[in-house]
DNA sequence: ACCTGTTCTGTACGTTCGTCCGAATTCATG
DNA sequence: CATGAATTCGGACGAACGTACAGAACAGGT
């Protein structure tokens, strides 16, 4: 049997999905300016007081929004992490699938996760939140390393992520086309990966060799 | 002879600089919301018609704002690289430089300037002055990659730049403290510095092994 | 001292904003 | 069927917003 609480909180719980997902299209649009009451309903096809109803204030809405929509991505990482170690992987694979992170649904998205990480800093409602999802990020990282024999990762998956990062902030510039941005990403991935293998000592020398033959 | 016209041009153009300043401390406090014209006129402390008086619109007063922010910044770069260039640098001095690049004036400045780079996504007069950052400040990473002996330095600049953004990315949300965020880049560098002198075969030759030996 | 064009700014207008409210609706429960 | 708590929503309120403008203030030339 379904009670009436439950049914209404099922649809509670549609339409504040709506409210915030249609604030977090808006947001992508035209920045946090274009967040209104009115415009957030208007977008979601509700009546306006709805938004008022279901967040105690615009403040409100647009933290919940954001902190609802890192929330999911952080999950679909996670997600995406355990069902690629169920797979076979390739180095090349891995390589590929982790530089699309950030660039699977277009750049237009990712704008959205790098202004949550940056609303972040002024906002401590979402810092949990942000820094979860750097967290399954580096997991995510972490784990195809281990898919390909790479293990323990170390600093290794963070600074993969890091580049992934770099890269998704680039992006919004536009100053190198989408196929270069990936050229770039994945050759940086490999060197990482070949300079973590090598070792630290590897690594040392080459730097030293440097010091000593200044051209 | 100073004309009246010419004093008239000064003091416009320091009323607008001091307006322009206003809006950035504000837009870095409170985002874009908290840029309106009386808060940006009454922060200068100037007559709250000044700002309709030197600007179009309250969104081209943010535009001039966020570029002339980014544009100052980009000469602050370039005058870096030339200063540096004539100075003896050591590897770990150009490592430790660059890695203060957008740390330097703390993390709510640096959350300015990657705020510029995804608001050039959706505001086309801004992608010019974004992506002529970005080149500034790759040319600085080549200028010191050369001064150490790593010439040409072709993709390595490239990606050492997407480092250093993907650091101030995530310095935003807190996960990692200042030192432990420092030691992980410059790791990172020196990791990718080594792979670079290594060279293409060594790193295919690493990553082979790899390959043949998943654990 | 007076005039003239430019620069500046106090003020006011209409719009849009965030927020609130009361009446209408819904539906499990008594 | 009556009750009442939860939900819905049109409309309205004051506040803050962007913007426009008439007149004040100013610095020459005469």
């Amino acid at each position: 049997m379904v009670t009436r609480a439950q049914l209404s909180q099922e649809r509670s719980r549609v339409r504040r999905g709506q409210l915030l997902a249609a604030a977090i299209e808006l947001f992508a649009e035209g920045g946090s300016r274009a967040v209104t009451h009115r415009a957030v309903a208007a977008r979601a096809g509700l009546p306006s007081a709805t938004t008022t109803y279901y967040f105690e204030s615009i403040d409100d809405l647009i933290r919940e929004a954001l902190s609802a929509h890192i929330v999911q991505w952080t999950t679909e990482l996670d997600a995406l992490a355990k069902v690629d170690i169920e797979a076979e992987v390739r180095l090349d694979d891995a390589v590929r699938l982790i530089a699309k992170v950030f660039s699977q649904r277009g750049p237009e998205v990712a704008a959205v996760e790098l202004s949550i990480f940056l609303t972040a800093a002024r906002e401590p409602a979402l810092r949990d939140v942000a820094s979860r999802a750097m967290q399954s990020l580096e997991a995510l990282a972490s784990a195809l390393l281990a898919k390909v024999g790479v293990e323990p990762a170390g600093h290794l998956a963070v600074s993969i992520v890091t580049l992934i990062g770099g890269t998704a902030l680039r992006r919004q510039t536009g100053v190198y086309s989408e196929k270069e941005e990936a050229q770039l990403l994945t050759a940086a991935i490999r060197d990482l990966i070949a300079a973590h293998v090598l070792g630290t000592d590897h690594v040392d020398e080459a730097l030293a060799s440097l010091r000593e033959d200044p051209e």
